[in-house]
DNA sequence: CATTTATTCAACCAAATGGTTGAACTTAAT
DNA sequence: ATTAAGTTCAACCATTTGGTTGAATAAATG
């Protein structure tokens, strides 16, 4: 009874696609089950509740976006170096996963508070966001940043990051942009957002 | 039978709340049939079917928000100042009903069509769009603005003004700020934004 | 006043939905 | 081979949900 079946795994896929595809709400276990070619049932079998299939997938979310903040903010570099970082590969998480923001910032709005403990915990590791702060503070007063306060830099750059793919179908139409083009918008923003950020936030 | 009755407005008053708390997924009509202190069946009696209750609340949202844009980017001033106007304009708006940009924005991405070819029209006004588009590159011509592509401009300055209202109970918990300040917050960032902008914009 | 029209509601209904059960079948260990 | 544990499914079940009906009441109109 090694094998931790293959049929967890499919039916953890197919969760995955339609929670992300529909929400909580929205998501119907029949059509997790088709998705994952099984029968309903086995659903229960595995995680005994739809809250508890969903709380799986988000965990997993959670777990799988957290490590990138954290690797990037922290460690060495100056502010600028990291932020570089932290928009390069969450771009390219991004690029890869673009459904994951409106599935999670979507959530956490409904009120889902265990989730949002969780994602506190994840980020704590090594007092990882106030040191980040600090480090801000640090050179806004050695004159290398502007004074802006934290919070309004760290609003500004996840903005930059996360919007777009949040907003992709309605720029998408507005701007009348091919599907395949909208991506490689994503990929020139890396550089795009980076000179924004630099020419706003360096003295 | 001239009064358009008050249960009329009561029921949207409550479709509204639940609709854009839940998204259409997550509302139950008894819910909205409660929160308007009326019958489930009056529901029907007034709009049919939650499809359509529905699509009478969203539209009314998207006609309270496109004019902001039209009347923002349209007529007199050059690019920083429609901008300007843009992003006070909507950021006042913001504040006064913060869980729109969700709402829309989820339902959106569940794929509505019909919403989002309204929503295109709404905008077609005078052509409103594509005429300031030709206005940025033609500053950017001029030497009065740096060379972005248009749509990057456009995505970043949205962006910004967006995305805090949706992020808001991750950055709100993250940053640990309690509810008042985080108001303030919002209403601080019309100048930060705008500060943002000029430096990344302007040459 | 009488008749039409609008408004309100309790009681229903059919379909959908999350969840359960129990039997059948596989696989692995003793 | 026998037992135990894991895996699969069809058939059910209780509740929820969007939606309907028909009767009662209020308001307006001729």
């Amino acid at each position: 009874m090694v094998r931790q079946t293959d049929t967890e795994t499919q039916i953890l896929e197919a969760a995955k696609k339609i929670f992300v595809q529909k929400g909580f709400a929205g998501a119907r276990m029949q059509e997790i089950a088709n998705e994952a070619k099984i029968n309903k049932s086995m659903l229960h079998y595995y995680f005994r509740s739809k809250e508890l299939l969903f709380e799986k997938i988000m965990t997993s979310y959670i777990e799988m976006t957290a490590p990138n903040f954290i690797n990037a903010i922290s460690g060495e570099g100056t502010i600028i170096e990291k932020i570089e970082r932290l928009v390069s590969t969450h771009i390219n998480t991004l690029l890869k996963n673009p459904h994951i923001p409106m599935f999670i910032l979507h959530e956490l709005s409904q009120g889902r508070k265990n989730m949002i403990v969780m994602m506190k915990q994840r980020l704590a590791v090594n007092n990882t966001l106030p040191v980040f702060m600090n480090q801000i503070i640090k050179e806004q007063e050695e004159g290398v940043l502007k004074q802006v306060l934290p919070h309004h830099l760290m609003l500004t750059v996840m903005s930059l990051i996360v919007f777009p793919f949040i907003a992709k179908p309605i720029f998408q139409n507005m701007l009348e942009i091919p599907d395949a083009f909208y991506n490689q918008i994503m990929e020139e923003r890396k550089e795009i957002v980076m000179n924004f950020l630099k020419d706003a936030l360096l003295k």
